[in-house]
DNA sequence: GCGACAG
DNA sequence: ATCTTGTCGC
């Protein structure tokens, strides 16, 4: 298996590779949403991605894929966690979203390059990286009502690197940053469209949903090994 | 050295 | 992520 210090080799390459300008489709016609479950007992790790229509967010398709986690969680490589369940479901897919949402930051890393620019860059597609807490930068000025946004700033150089949205009065933010082929404020706009209900945009409360289902199927698999004849 | 630290 | 019910507040 890789080792932290290659991953970040391998970080440090492909962050020259993201395209921080809007190359998707227009009119967007579908959208996807991808998010992993962990089940600490067994060390399995399942991965979801489902495709809904952009303008009706019906589910058009959903793969998912569970396996053995394959690498430890350290800040700054969790997309070498994530990334192997999320690229095997996605290959199982049989429609190309236009765009995704990760949960997870782009931009908005250390090194810049987080879990959504290594899938973007990886499947060559427009990624939003869109996360529930912060991971570096800082923000301030952030209002209470919904659509509200204040840029995320990085210590070190204070660039830009994502933004902090309020998805609903008075409610915790959720950070976006740019993953691949999409701007910052067509990311935030988008985001912020998809989360009309809730905090999370609807993208990933679905695949949320269905990560846990894969985790839960999978484990009630093992339980039951197949009858003979 | 100390604190911070996506899921 | 996960361990985990009720409870405080808009």
């Amino acid at each position: 298996m890789i080792t932290p210090t290659e991953a970040i080799t391998l970080q440090e390459q492909l962050r020259t590779q993201v395209i921080a300008t809007d190359a998707l489709p227009h009119p967007i016609r579908t959208i996807a949403g991808t998010d992993v479950e962990y089940d600490k007992s067994t060390n399995l790790i399942a991965g979801s991605v489902v495709v809904l229509d952009y303008s009706t967010l019906s589910v058009l398709a959903v793969a998912s894929h569970c396996m053995e986690v394959s690498f430890p969680y350290i800040p700054g490589l969790f997309s070498f966690r994530e990334m192997p369940p999320l690229l095997e479901a996605y290959r199982q897919l049989t429609i190309t979203p236009d765009l995704i949402i990760c949960d997870g930051q782009g931009l908005a890393h250390h090194r810049r390059f987080g879990l959504a620019c290594h899938l973007g860059v990886t499947l060559d597609i427009p990624v939003i990286g869109c996360g529930k807490t912060r991971l570096c930068g800082q923000y301030q000025d952030l209002g209470e009502t919904r659509g509200s946004v204040a840029p995320l700033i990085a210590e070190e150089d204070q660039a830009v690197i994502g933004n902090a949205l309020r998805t609903r009065d008075g409610i915790n933010p959720v950070f976006v940053s740019i993953g691949h082929k999409i701007s910052l404020p067509t990311a935030t706009g988008i985001v912020l469209k998809m989360a009309t209900q809730y905090r999370l945009p609807e993208t990933t409360r679905l695949a949320d949903h269905y990560a846990r289902l894969a985790l839960l199927e999978y484990k009630t698999g093992l339980n039951e090994p197949p009858v003979s004849i």
